[in-house]
DNA sequence: AAATGAATTAATCAAATGATTAAAACATAA
DNA sequence: TTATGTTTTAATCATTTGATTAATTCATTT
């Protein structure tokens, strides 16, 4: 049996044309990604990905909506726990976001690099400002603060340090490769050593000793 | 007198192109830029470009290489001067880097997201890996480590995170704005009350109390 | 087996895009 | 002013690229 470039064994052919875009567009970016890599990464036809999805920028946005999605979800299900502690958030956040991103690690740049440019709208389609705002994380952080178990902060300086000491290292991941003088390996295990530290680091930088 | 988009009073014709490139390629990267967008951009004739930049890929590599190296060369020298302390290296590279950033604010992106094509090897012309891992900074952090001022840690971790909360909610900054429903002020506040706290940040995360 | 609709293919199209060319405009030196 | 080399322009080229088409193959139903 014919397989394409990821091993699948027989997806129908519109799983295949998806799974090969996530793949090229995750890897590349869209402008950079023709829509001959696809169909060759795929192992089909190029007219089939007309076929099955109309247009580059139809298929792209597919899967930059799927992909955020799925980035967000994992964010918003923790930050909305009603049963977990502020530092108990924090442990879930590093715990499963590295986990997550381990398995995927191109997922951030790509989308922080398309939501660059913005033109379609992204962010607007899916109800990013108020949830998060709004979630039992900002809450149990303005609550940590009022009780004076937390010192005074805008909320969103915690959530941008807690998404940047998870995230930033994969976003820059060339670069700490090279400046590390790093394998693959050694990478993974210093993302793992993260999951661990990065709870005690939050709770260094803003609790009250 | 004929003024380009930038406003710039009659630079020479190569200025202006180069000038152009750079706003061009650091919005849009280069995938995404058409070489009549800089022509464009620059008021010059598209053949212009060619004439004395032979090729797109080699106008781009030209600001590659200015991009980086002017990014590279502030870490550099901060962190290898002898005089000053580790603290005192954090405070100015939180304090530089930040100002540095807020004037070109799509440069870390820019960056970032050409890296990871990788395909010119551009961190293999920048002598980065050996520079910093023996820089006066590294050496600083084993000490503190040695003399039992600093937990236990893999220096790397600390130059992620520091380098991580300085840039990472500029290369995030599209989700940042959404999440805080922030204005363009709004955001270059939080960035100057980081530009504060991080080093403050940095102590809590890694010094004994 | 024949008929019908869906899936696939090779060939092709039109627009976009990086680059070149030949002529014109411009500046400078003799 | 004329001659010479440089800069700029409009037009054009060749290739790439997203998309379509018409024909063929395949699967399903009758």
């Amino acid at each position: 049996m014919l397989e394409n470039r990821a091993g699948e064994i027989d997806p129908n052919t519109e799983s295949k044309i998806k799974n090969a875009a996530r793949r090229v567009f995750h890897q590349k970016g869209f402008s950079a990604t023709r829509t001959r890599d696809i169909a060759e990464e795929a192992g089909i036809n190029l007219a089939l990905l007309n076929y099955y999805f109309r247009s580059k920028k139809k298929l792209f946005e597919i899967i930059m909506f799927e992909t955020m999605f799925g980035f967000m979800q994992n964010m918003l299900v923790v930050f909305n726990d009603e049963k977990t502690s502020l530092l108990e958030k924090t442990e879930l956040m590093a715990e499963k976001y590295t986990e997550m991103i381990l398995k995927e690690p191109q997922v951030p740049l790509f989308i922080l690099s398309e939501l660059r440019d913005n033109a379609s709208d992204f962010l607007e389609k899916l109800p990013m400002a108020n949830i998060i705002m709004e979630s039992v994380f900002i809450k149990q952080i303005k609550d940590e603060i009022a009780a004076g178990n937390i010192k005074e902060i805008n909320p969103l300086q915690f959530i941008i340090n807690l998404l940047g000491l998870v995230i930033f290292p994969f976003v820059a991941s060339p670069l700490i490769y090279k400046i590390g003088s790093l394998s693959t390996k050694d990478f993974e295990l210093l993302m793992q050593e993260r999951k661990k530290m990065i709870p005690i680091w939050i709770k260094s930088m803003f609790y009250k000793s």
